[in-house]
DNA sequence: ATTTAATACCGTTATAACACGGTATTAAAT
DNA sequence: ATTTAATACCGTGTTATAACGGTATTAAAT
């Protein structure tokens, strides 16, 4: 018996799928967390999990900085990422930050049941949706983006001015928001634009929401 | 015991879900569909159930359109729409399309239950956020904006101008594509800014995501 | 027959967004 | 002590977006 922790937002895909584990026999969940900070507190050391499933885009500790806390405190806790997207960078950055796995909230109970299997027996699980983001990934090294030199990580400033980009504010009244010269604002968008390989504020906004930097 | 159907494109959201309702014991869950297509093909006049439990967004068609199918083809089959967000005019749209209730996918299971039960008991059920979105529609109609005339409703060409709206190209290469005139292209902006109540390109990205226009 | 509504189109002007090539300051790295 | 990197800032010019007030065509509505 394996011993699993569900971490997601979603109440109602995160009580399905304790049913859906559960009825696979040979998985017990042993708790639930609504997000990362209420699953480490939660968390208690004399009853660790095998394996967390754990979602990206959370409230108050995401899946990223849950997955690094782990790898720091609990190396032998397998991480399964679960997100809705799938997106390259996410899901980079999910095995950098030291996840066995990833799979989509959409695949079917078969995929879970063999992620769930493949992690707990071989200690990873590569889906052909990863293998593609990866493969994909190499092919573009060679370009001399964002990639290749580091996985994209943006600062408190950056995710700031990327949530006010995604409203109708110009970027003079961005720039009034923050508290700065709306020439900085400009910096702070050239720099995204570089970073991020996108050419337009459209292009920003599309990066925001697929990286869960925006809560819709 | 009642027959319901779960529709819905995410698999695992939608097998958790039955085992979930199966658990609460006076319902049976019929099948399952990925998306409104699906359901109607699935459905057999001889076993009809009582309720269905129908996500908003879905490909191939999607929760209004299947609401509206079955207000016209099977009123007597009640449905429980379910979102992953608490738009207002999501909400709206749903009930004018015969929705006998809204929750979120966010929910705890004590919710789900008592919508079911209250919709199979009573006919209906209006959660606290669906009645605060109604009240503030409410509140907001003799503001002569586009709640007044009607639901707002996006013809096709609108819809595709919008989802190539959502991309990095400007407005005349979207022209170029869609076989129109620059000003055309204008001109289905500023209707679209006037009928939706917004000013940039950012906010019709942000509308085209909220209300599942754009596949992420 | 003639309004009405929807669709596609056009010109002008102002503002916003984007590209480019810079500087000054600070703090960490060497 | 002096690069290096990160942060905040600046000027100029071009292109894209947005606001305004229009026309022509078609099909449905009256």
């Amino acid at each position: 018996m394996n011993n699993v922790v569900l971490v997601d937002d979603h109440v109602l895909l995160r009580n399905g799928l304790a049913n859906l584990i559960e009825s696979f026999g040979n998985y017990k969940v042993l708790f639930q967390a609504n997000n990362g900070k209420a699953f480490i507190e939660k968390l208690k050391p004399k009853l660790l999990p095998q394996l967390v499933l754990l979602d990206i885009n959370m409230p108050e500790m995401d899946g990223y900085e849950t997955c690094l806390w782990l790898k720091e405190h609990y190396p032998e806790i397998k991480v399964l990422a679960l997100s809705m997207y799938d997106n390259e960078n996410a899901v980079i950055k999910m095995f950098k930050a030291g996840a066995k796995g990833y799979i989509l909230k959409d695949c079917d109970p078969d995929e879970l049941k063999a992620a769930l299997n493949t992690v707990i027996i071989k200690g990873f699980y590569y889906s052909e949706m990863v293998t593609g983001k990866l493969i994909h990934t190499i092919n573009a090294l060679d370009e001399k983006d964002a990639y290749t030199k580091n996985v994209i990580k943006l600062n408190d400033r950056e995710i700031n001015f990327l949530k006010l980009a995604c409203t109708e504010l110009t970027y003079k009244e961005i720039a009034d928001k923050m508290f700065l010269s709306p020439r900085t604002i400009d910096g702070y968008r050239d720099d995204l634009f570089q970073k991020l390989n996108l050419k337009t504020r459209v292009g920003l906004v599309m990066y925001a929401i697929k990286n869960g930097i925006i809560n819709l």
